[in-house]
DNA sequence: GTCTATATGAAGATAGAC
DNA sequence: GTCTATCTTCATATAGAC
């Protein structure tokens, strides 16, 4: 049971195929009942392959794990599309981008691939990183531009985007992250997100106006 | 495996007594390795018992776990005192609070029993809820009942207590949690906490400015 | 209550045929 | 590459003596 090295990931097996069958086998099993609680056999079972199939593509239980949470950063990572927020007002694009960001964050599947990685990243060290690399920091160093283009062009006063993008989602997040990874909160409605949004994007416009 | 019901949970065995022995082997053994990858012999191992003393005491690994979690939660909510803080400033006091507050919630201890919760949550139902119950719903109305305090004096202007609360708390914490939990960032110094705490304090006041 | 020794079962991994 | 059948290890839990 060797620390695997996330640096070496098979590339995306053909869809449809037995590894790829596996891999969202494992996907489904390791994110429902985390990496203890899944089992090799009921991996095999629910890709309909023999369980000496799953070892011959992926070497162990270690190895599968790491090539399935390095398949779900590629997803992340594609899912952040570039859009055009350039010919919005800013309090327009702030909402936007909040609304899109914390129907992300919250849906039923961040919040399973956040929990299995925050317990699984003591023991697969690279783990964290991938994931904050695939994820969070995207998303931030893409707010982040976006603030600081508005300030060149005058359409906000702010010093540090990078700061600034930090107490915008902090604001934004606030204790709804942590009360629904703890399962306190089934979901939350359309307009509640759009309430919170519009709160946040407020209280940002404060400290950031407009001119 | 059946679940276990956090409700019924012995009372705080005896200091030095046998039970009290396990229990902080228990502690220690799940906080460093997690509830799967913690064995009952190496927890019978640490604790200087015998497995079956364990037992005796406790009726399963799920019940010792549940039981060690309830320690944990007592200890947490015995460590949030009721300072005197109505003396201070406005200003004073929020950056009381918020490098107290940032202190505990990066300490190495409590993302332990984040991390531990977080993972096992869904397995025992029970555990978030009792966790933010007596963690954070425990600091956030401790804040909130500060912040009404001071509004009802007339030293702050704020309309909803709880809100602002969870904004200056957000505010705080941005990021830095999530790059805790993901094991990329090793510690805060002194100087950190305080910089981050005067900024959001700073922001804080610039929403909710005091008279 | 506490111990030593052991039963029982589950799960990771592999051998060998096709 | 894929399968069936099996090996091996290890962890939960208990029996029975003191």
């Amino acid at each position: 049971m060797e620390t695997v090295l996330l640096d070496s990931v098979m590339e995306e097996p053909a869809a449809g195929s037995k590894p790829a069958q596996v891999l969202a086998a494992a996907r489904a099993e390791f994110l429902r009942h985390g990496f203890a609680n899944t089992s090799m056999d009921t991996i095999a079972r629910v890709a309909g392959v023999s369980k000496a199939t799953v070892y011959a593509h992926f070497g162990s239980k270690e190895e599968l794990f790491a090539a399935m949470v390095a398949t779900n950063c590629r997803r992340i990572a594609e899912s952040l599309k570039e859009e055009t927020l350039e010919g919005l007002p800013v309090r327009a694009a702030l909402t936007q981008i909040g609304r899109q960001f914390l129907t992300f964050l919250l849906s039923p599947d961040t919040q399973a691939i956040y929990r299995v990685v925050v317990a699984e990243t003591p023991r697969f060290p690279d783990l964290g990183r991938r994931f904050y690399a695939a994820g969070p920091q995207n998303t931030r160093g893409r707010i982040a531009r976006y603030l600081e283009r508005a300030a060149d062009r005058g359409l906000i006063r702010l010093d540090d985007p990078a700061r600034a993008t930090e107490m915008f989602l902090g604001m934004l997040i606030g204790p709804r992250h942590l009360k629904r990874v703890l399962g306190l909160e089934p979901a939350m409605s359309d307009t509640e997100i759009s309430s919170a949004v519009d709160h946040a994007v407020a209280c940002f416009l404060v400290l950031h106006p407009t001119p």
